[in-house]
DNA sequence: CCATTTGCCTAAACCCTTTAGGCAAATGCA
DNA sequence: TGCATTTGCCTAAAGGGTTTAGGCAAATGG
């Protein structure tokens, strides 16, 4: 009988595309196994189990976040950067929404370790050098910067937006002017 | 045999509960059935199905919520009432951290409807009264603080700004402050 | 070309979900 | 109080996901 191929790095892309057309929560072993016309039990000679799979996909979705933020940051400053990194995350989101759902899982401390999140937290910061603001208040915005990242991604997703006036893209939009005006003019401790 | 008292609403505060010592998702019918010492079976006499547990979780989380944000809210104006929301949102989550992650389910549009979901918006507006936004600023604002207050919230739990200098107390202070300040200069179109 | 390694298989145990049908406790009405 | 009805929890069973153990055949390499 001829042999279909399995590797890690496939089974975890495939859940990939399995997770962005059916739903994060729709990944499982046996799901992937009928994807690969092949007996569940045999992919747990490449998987360790039902977990390391779902980590898996979210190390992918942080390094390919990480990667398209890379690129969207090279030769970028101030607003303009801004508003690039912000756009990887919401098209990614709206590109792979499953992929990022997996983004969000809680890591074990060691996989946190070993993933792209240093990345994300080291290109955010790099946008900061456009602004002019020193420790601590670099990280307090940094933080603020994720977190509006996430947090608007995320409600749009789950069609927080939808179906309401204005437009979402609207919104986005005013809500990165603030933010690049909020940066310019970061509040003196109170 | 003398019979368990099961009612929908009693399941629903019981599977909370579970939610919120041992995570969201390892609330299931099996396990709920455990914790009344009654058979998987019975609990469907009163749940529809796993799904419909879940949703009325979610469904409570965003009742307390809104119940929590109104009495902060009362009487409170300005930052006072920015802040007092905002920490609505986050000391609930890091009460009930089961019970906030419930509330981050995606609803079906008539649960969506039927929830306190809308309480929330209108308390977020309500915020926006004491600063000087007209429309549509103002629904933008109501989704940056949104996207902020549940952005901060899920990535603190998460674990992202344990374990690294600054404290997330006072990243959380700082942010406020700045998000006060951006309100009280929101940009003027571009 | 044969020995070893590797990959996928069968089999089986265990847990969660959901439906069907039954018996006994609670309820309500005379 | 006594009986009929309703209600609540039960047993049984089917179906699907996870995971481990052990086996055979295909690939690999000396």
């Amino acid at each position: 009988m001829a042999r279909a191929g399995l590797t890690t790095k496939r089974l975890i892309q495939a859940g990939a595309d399995l997770a962005d057309e059916s739903g994060f929560d729709q990944v499982t072993v046996s799901a992937l196994a009928r994807r690969f016309d092949v007996k569940v039990a045999s992919l747990y000679s490449h998987l360790k189990s039902s977990q390391d799979l779902k980590t898996g996909i979210a190390l992918l979705a942080l390094e390919e976040l990480a990667d398209r933020g890379a690129t969207a940051l090279a030769g970028r400053a101030g607003k303009d950067a801004l508003i690039a990194l912000a756009n990887v995350y919401r098209d990614y989101a709206g590109e792979h929404p499953g992929r990022y759902a997996a983004a969000q899982l809680k890591l074990t401390p060691e996989a946190a370790a070993a993933s792209a999140g240093s990345r994300h937290s080291q290109m955010t910061r790099a946008i900061l050098r456009g602004y002019d603001l020193t420790e601590p208040d670099q990280t307090h915005a940094v933080r603020l910067l994720g977190s509006v990242f996430h947090g608007y991604v995320s409600l749009e997703l789950s069609g927080g937006f939808s179906h309401s006036a204005p437009d979402s893209q609207e919104s986005w939009t005013s809500i990165l002017d603030a933010l690049d005006a909020l940066l310019r003019n970061w509040p003196a401790q109170q």
